[in-house]
DNA sequence: AGGATCGTCAACCAGATGGTTGAATATAGG
DNA sequence: CCTATATTCAACCATCTGGTTGACGATCCT
């Protein structure tokens, strides 16, 4: 379920990571304070959610965001915001604000 | 956390109910085949999650839908998403469709 | 005042969730 | 072939979640 996929902050965390660029598991798994095992549930439930995809090449699987899903849920969502259309600065606000996914993950500061 | 508090199909129902009209507690609860006592602890978390709003008049307490958050949570994910504009109609079919949260969610028929 | 209705609170319970560790699988490379 | 690297699997554990029931406070009505 895409919404239970977003409530987690890790797991936000990797998505705004993927947004920059995609990675391998090993590198998504880096700057977390928490074990390769835990960060690659989390991206089998991103997968299962359809909000990420994973391929493998060689030994090394390869993480991409899949925007279809956010853009699906995001439409359910704004059938109840009444439609205002949204706009880019806002989204840029909030990777720098307390909505801000990698603040509220542990991530490991350095 | 808004997305915590949309992961649940009940509540998903709940907001689909209230964005027909505002609602007292108990006339929410009815279609569900749950305690009052389970919707009351539903409506907290969407309260606390900024998703409605909750007024008393007399011993009635009224159920609204707070549009802001999920426009808000909506921002954030078309971050991801890459900006289309998004149709109302889309909304529309999610409403008749498998996105539909009142399936989902454990209601009464009839 | 007294009874019925509206809603929440508190205690409790089963199952889901998010983390751990150690073993297992698959591939790359000397 | 052998070892190191990349990732998952399995078992386990603590905590969160979503439900229950029964008691309670507040309000309306007569």
């Amino acid at each position: 379920m895409v919404f239970s996929a977003l409530a987690d902050p890790t797991r936000r965390a990797i998505l705004a990571m993927l947004l920059e660029d995609d990675m391998a598991v090993t590198d998504v798994a880096e700057p977390f304070e928490m074990s390769l095992a835990a960060i690659s549930k989390h991206l089998g439930i991103l997968s299962e959610a359809g909000l990420i995809a994973r391929e493998k090449r060689g030994r090394v699987i390869w993480c991409k965001l899949e925007p279809d899903a956010l853009r699906t849920a995001s439409v359910w969502m704004q059938g109840f915001g009444q439609f205002e259309p949204v706009d880019l600065d806002a989204f840029e606000r909030f990777l720098a604000d307390e909505f801000n996914p990698i603040d509220e993950a542990g991530l490991a500061t350095g």
